[in-house]
DNA sequence: CTCCAGGGGCGTA
DNA sequence: TACGCCCATGGA
């Protein structure tokens, strides 16, 4: 256990926001997820105090990183521009969010899930795939699935995907385990890769296209220049900026735009 | 280029 | 109990 103090990050905000689906919520200041093949509960102990079930050397070498907080947020909210008043609204709303630097793998297969699917159904099957496919661990007591690896999800046969509910993605996942665990692709390359060679490469996956790409940059890859277009984007530019989006005034981070945008736009159902 | 399947759960009425 | 929609993509 150790408490750390933190601005702008909000353990509800970061569960709502779509980029991580495998984030609890325990109580109201009590949450908790499995990430990089560990379980962590994180307590809201004060108003910018948080308590995280983990030891310092943990913290440091993993959850650290995994939050971005060693990012100042508050600049990318100050430097909105005051006259768009949507987006302004938006930060404000969204003001404890970071974007997550999540696993590779594991956001390639949530993301190729994703497409078609409502958040709590997207939820429902990685779970699903995690108990039947992921290893069984144990904290404190508490028994928790890790996201199963390609080598283990690669070596599969079709139907041992039909009872996860993913209908014709299935395939999808199969082709992308297989093509990890046969060097077809490589997750150091992916890694090492610019934003413009990694979105070349994801795109040649089958079943990954421009909006899940773009998600795994942003939410795996830490790319926050990848902007994500999807329904509720798509909506925003529409309905709010008349079908253009001025991206320029914030180049570099426009994926972190994009969150506060996402974010907001369905937490007050914008139609 | 356009159109549409594909599987199934979730939210709204 | 219906029915539209869902953080899309591949293939015709």
């Amino acid at each position: 256990m150790i408490e750390k103090r933190i601005i702008n990050f909000d353990l509800k905000m970061i569960k709502e926001s779509g980029q991580c689906f495998r984030m609890k919520e325990i109580s109201d200041d009590k949450y908790c997820l499995v990430a990089m093949n560990r379980y962590l509960e994180i307590e809201k102990i004060g108003l910018e105090a948080f308590r995280f079930s983990c030891s310092q050397e943990e913290f440091d070498s993993v959850w650290e990183e995994y939050f971005d907080l060693k990012t100042d947020y508050s600049k990318f909210i100050s430097n909105v521009d005051p006259s768009d008043e949507f987006l302004t609204e938006a930060v404000k709303y969204g003001s404890g969010i970071r974007i997550l630097k999540q696993d590779t793998w594991e956001m390639i297969v949530t993301f190729i899930i994703s497409q078609r699917k409502s958040i709590p159904s997207i939820k429902n099957i990685v779970e699903r795939l995690c108990v039947k496919y992921g290893d069984e661990k144990e904290c404190n007591g508490f028994t928790y699935y890790t996201f199963p690896s390609y080598q283990v999800l690669g070596v599969l046969e079709l139907k041992d995907f039909q009872d996860l509910g993913m209908g014709y993605r299935d395939k999808y996942i199969l082709k992308a385990a297989r093509d990890f665990l046969y060097g077809e692709i490589d997750l150091e390359y992916l890694n090492k890769a610019s934003y413009e060679d990694a979105f070349k490469e994801l795109c040649n996956l089958y079943g990954v296209g421009i909006k899940v790409a773009n998600c795994v940059l942003l939410f795996g890859l830490y790319h926050i220049d990848a902007f994500p277009i999807d329904t509720w984007i798509e909506r925003i530019i529409n309905i709010i900026y008349d079908g253009n989006f001025p991206r320029d005034k914030y180049k570099g981070y426009e994926g972190i735009i994009q969150q506060y945008m996402f974010y907001y736009a369905r937490g007050i159902n914008l139609k």
